[in-house]
DNA sequence: GGCTCCCCCTTGATCGATCCAACTCCCCGC
DNA sequence: GCGGGGAGTTGGATCGATCAAGGGGGAGCC
């Protein structure tokens, strides 16, 4: 395969191919190949052919820098890149991430990472934007008054947010999200159909939107079912030990049979007060975390987890991407979709 | 602040600034211009103050394009984006990247991603290197036989390895890499100066030379301290379910009182024996993890565990890069990191 | 034969930056 | 007064692709 001869064999040519050199070689113009690569369907077959085996030959590939520069794109995404915070059970960027470049990868995109700047929220993506780095933004953080998404909105910068704006009705923004709610529903539903009834729930605080959509989903499943919620809930900071100490709580107060939690974090919490009180996860006590994090998998008892569709939110969200750099209308301005259950020992 | 005002009141200009735009505005010519931004010290002082106070109000930044079609250059390192195994406890591409992300911003460089494709293990670095897509690679899997660092060699492109070239010894490429066997010797002397003297090994098998690299620190250091390790070796996969079966025989046959694991992944399945037979992680039976994965922070236990430097390493590695790219000589051919361990309660 | 039409391909201009060589001041020395 | 020189600035050429018109030649028709 010729393909794979001047890969194989020889070293990159000191100055790389150019469109012109193929045309040369091809016995073509420029604009010949240039369609050959870009409207095939403009070149006679044969000519097509002719001028494609010269590529080959020649290893060429256009340069991404002159293309860019003539078409004003850069087949770009960027994306602000926070790592996974210590001591927390979630991983959920690094997954989303690897989808999110498969996705883009397959819709000819590349994603560009930038840290982000603590003092200027906005300062990452201004600089690209306005040196046409990148084409569009995916924005991961929509947390409550996070300026972000209104700034890229107010500079009519074509994005795409991961969440949902909580605070803001007005929010004209396009954005995918994981129906939190549903989540829970489906770890309650599911520790109902075991025979618990009385099934406790630890979540975040209150202040934060996330939190409340998944303790929500919890609160429905129990009134759905005609179960009583009362003295089951606790709301506590996203941290193993908090976890814990709400678990010791109401078990001595409410003598749950169950917990759901808002997080694999606040899980581990609960199995080390089992662990502690010598009750075995899954027989003694039912646990339901959320995220589906390493922990999850790999905790001696696993954890039945709450697993959100990243490979599904990642490719919504290159789908509207280019409908919205092609200037198609979008038909929906939000996109939820639904999680899964992911059922291990500790239910 | 003219900076901030153009950003916070106006929406983007429908065609972004031009340097020519400045130019005018300014009343020099584009060089002029262009010297401003790359060689203020050309200019005399008071023409650099106007150009620059030019650029602020317009909210000018340099087109990408234009200017990596000139200059041949782009700014971008490019790295093959693997997501974390599924139900393995390692995490630690996560934590690179961030490292690398904050570590290439401050020498004005930006990561891009690309997926790796199975069936072309070179596919992705060689369309982006023709293309002229990015000036370098960061390579992290050099494992036995990865032909990727070979091809890049043949290939003249530029790229620094995280990751020692195991199993050549003519390989000719920089890297960088962390001292595996200097984690264990870490842990096992910490076990041995907390009174132990029976030390398993649980490793990788056999064909791993990183695992290999990682079990002579542990044997290095039994027998620097005059132990014997008969019997007290064994080689798995790097699943929890045999790190569990490897320390149910071990126990058995052996009586260790101290486990040194090749990861994670594997430390928990120690400790998942340890919980069946009920004996307590730190108080019985001491464990020591590799990596530093967030399950070694969350697990109710604390995991001791092997934290590799990635922040170091990234800082290195963009150094590296930088002196490659400027075709200044670099002084060594590798450069070797030194591990920390974390002490937590499993020891 | 001459004309139009259409398909296929070619030519020149362009994107916005930097490189290069030249050009203008202005100061200095002889 | 004139040549030399250096700092600061200028205009034109260039990177390699795509855009927008501009041919050329064969088929079809009168």
């Amino acid at each position: 395969m010729a393909r794979s001869d001047h890969r194989s064999g020889s070293q990159l040519p000191v100055t790389p191919t150019t469109l012109a050199d193929v045309a040369e070689r091809a016995g073509v113009s420029r604009q010949t190949v240039s369609n050959a690569v870009n409207n095939p369907d403009l070149l006679r077959p044969d000519t097509l052919e002719r001028v494609r085996q010269t590529i080959a030959e020649l290893g060429y590939s256009p340069n991404r820098a002159a293309r860019n520069l003539r078409t004003r794109t850069s087949s770009l995404i960027g994306l602000r890149f926070t790592p996974a915070q210590e001591g927390t059970a979630n991983a959920t960027m690094d997954r989303f991430v690897h989808s999110l470049v498969e996705a883009s990868d397959e819709a000819g995109y590349h994603v560009l990472l930038f840290p982000a700047d603590d003092e200027d929220p906005v300062g990452g993506y201004d600089n690209l934007l306005r040196s046409t780095a990148v084409d569009a933004f995916v924005v991961t953080d929509t947390y409550l008054g996070n300026p972000q998404a209104a700034w890229l909105s107010q500079q009519r910068a074509p994005f795409v947010a991961f969440g949902r704006p909580w605070d803001d009705d007005v929010a004209r923004h396009v954005w995918v999200d994981v129906d939190g709610a549903a989540g829970t529903r489906l770890a309650t539903q599911h520790l109902i159909d075991r025979g618990h009834t009385r099934i406790a729930w630890i979540g975040w605080r209150k202040d934060s939107p996330i939190g409340e959509d998944r303790r929500a989903g919890w609160l429905s499943t129990m009134h759905a079912n005609g179960l009583s919620t009362t003295g089951l809930a606790s709301r506590v900071e996203d941290v193993v030990h908090s976890g814990a100490e709400a678990a010791a709580v109401l078990l001595d107060e409410s003598e749950p049979t169950a917990f759901v939690c808002a997080s694999d974090t606040l899980a581990m919490g609960v199995l080390h007060t089992l662990w502690i009180r010598q009750l075995a996860p899954g027989r003694d006590i039912a646990v339901v975390g959320f995220d589906d994090s390493q922990v999850a998998q790999v905790f001696p008892v696993g954890l039945t987890s709450v697993r959100q569709p990243l490979e599904d939110v990642a490719v919504e969200i290159v789908r509207t991407l280019r409908a919205l750099l092609a200037h198609q209308p979008v038909e929906a301005r939000g996109v939820l979709l639904e999680p899964s259950l992911v059922i291990r020992e500790s239910s």
